[in-house]
DNA sequence: CGGAATCCTACACGATACTG
DNA sequence: CAGTATCGTGTAGGATTCCG
């Protein structure tokens, strides 16, 4: 899941592992569902709504061999299975925590912007414009 | 391009599209070299070294719409355009840098954790390996 | 120079089913 | 409970060509 980037300027690849690892889709917000507390496998799975059981373990795994989550498994029964910020990864989580607060800080200045800049632009969306809306006709 | 993320619990929403945008293969990086100076296409281009115009041009115009960063049009010939950092996008470049220099400073951390972690688990799984850094092979 | 349009591939993610 | 295995899809991003 990780090997999003190719190569890069030898110089800014760190930047580059570091920042896909946390930009994809939600490994950010398992980092921050494991600050405060650790978590089993089930338990984080709820808490990170909507995550599939496919991607949660591979992001786990990810962060496990980075070092930035330790992984304890208790040999009980049924099976047990602890996952804990290292302090590697409260390393990681304090200013990856600052910057979620300034999304959240300014989500309404980015989507007022957008709204800007759509209207400037005549309402149509960046990239390729999808204005054909093919309603399905008939849903019997 | 920047809307990787559906819905996502609606309260960390915004924390979800701050990350996928910064979070992609290239934007952080071009609000690295925007902070300083403002930059002309092309040489924005050159200096974000690898990156095609496609996928600049639409990182920008994102970025453009987030209102992070400003176009600006000089109505000379050719034409000349140049982009440049926002006061909302330098607060946003700040935190960002943090957690840049952070992946500098921990890089060699994080490879020595990985190298662990696969000395690990290598010698028992035929598996498919995750995070393999695929390198180019040539850059003519 | 600064893009737009198009084609194409790899891979992130989802859904589902099965296992110890 | 905590995964593994497999298939299908959307789309990010690369390469190339063309345009004002």
């Amino acid at each position: 899941m990780k090997p999003r980037h190719g190569h890069i300027s030898e110089s800014c690849r760190p930047i580059s592992e570091i920042l896909s690892l946390i930009g994809d889709k939600w490994t950010s917000l398992i980092i921050g569902r494991l600050r405060g507390e650790p978590l089993r496998f089930n338990e984080l799975k709820r808490r990170v709504d909507g995550i599939s059981q496919k991607v949660l373990t591979a992001s786990l795994r990810a962060l496990v061999r980075d070092g930035f989550v330790e992984r304890i498994e208790y040999p009980t029964v049924p099976p047990s299975v602890e996952y804990r910020l290292t302090p590697f990864g409260h390393e990681l989580a304090e200013p990856l925590s600052v910057l979620q607060q300034f999304a959240l800080d300014n989500a309404s200045r980015m989507e007022a912007a957008r709204a800007a800049y759509d209207a400037r632009t005549g309402g149509e969306k960046p990239g390729q414009q999808k204005t054909q809306l093919i309603q399905p006709a008939t849903m019997p």
